[in-house]
DNA sequence: TTTTAAGTCTATCAACTTGGTAGGTTATTG
DNA sequence: CAATAACCTACCAAGTTGATAGACTTAAAA
């Protein structure tokens, strides 16, 4: 299952791509229209920004907003950043790869069924970018 | 991502299923041959006999077997009752199901995108049993 | 140049979950 | 009745999650 802190920052990404292009938005107008606790919303916005995703600005008249256009920004790629791994499996995940302890890759069977999990659910997630969330 | 326990549940039910009709299976036989902690098996094993997955035979000659046809037991199940939610959103859960706070169902881009997700990995986990484990 | 508005950083916290252990109890079989 | 093996209750350490507090920095406006 995503975070709750996951879908905040959907939350908060969908609300800043209604916005793109209109300036920097308060982390305050999007905590209160978004129904997000202020200084957790803080540190995720700040996440995004490090990641590239977000860019801000200080002071008076700054606030946050995409750094790229949303049609770009695929879903997964934010899954990936702020939930972890999209596989059900450490062994069989892309960004996350770890071998298994005890289990031949090569004739484990839910090592395969978990390889056609993951691809069923990449081929939306991946195919699916911050535009087609609003 | 599977917690450990499920991943064990899974080697274990991989050991019941190879074993099948052959009688009872001690909790250590299976603890040693796939290095699973012993005392954290029994809780697993418990856990799948209380779930109707497993029965059990206790004193000499005792141990655990599975209580159906390994054919019939789908993995989606599994997954739902050692690891919980399939869904990756409360919201967009079958068995789980739970309201979003703050967020209309109807008209939020994440709900759909998401439940297409969970179909996805639906088509898979349902349609695949114990039997395709091994 | 001071004030003020904003994001940024550090740190801390309670509650919960995960993975695992210990030890005693009950049921079965020989 | 003795041995065996599942069952039950309780507990614990470590990590994660969701959240808050407060001080610091930057930049625009007065």
């Amino acid at each position: 299952m995503l975070s709750k802190k996951s879908q905040y920052a959907f939350k908060a990404l969908e609300y800043l791509t209604l916005h793109y292009k209109q300036g920097p938005v308060l982390i305050s107008e999007i905590s209160k229209k978004k129904k997000i606790p202020l200084k957790f919303l803080e540190n995720i916005l700040l996440e995004l920004k490090k990641a590239g995703i977000l860019d801000s600005k200080k002071g008076k008249g700054g606030g946050y907003f995409l750094s790229k256009d949303p049609a770009k920004v695929k879903v997964a790629t934010i899954v990936r950043l702020v939930n972890g791994p999209i596989a059900m499996l450490p062994c069989v995940s892309l960004y996350f790869y770890e071998r298994c302890k005890n289990c031949d890759e090569k004739k484990c069977g839910l090592h395969d069924m978990m390889i056609e999990v993951r691809d069923a659910s990449l081929g939306i997630l991946e195919n699916r970018t911050l535009k087609d969330l609003v």
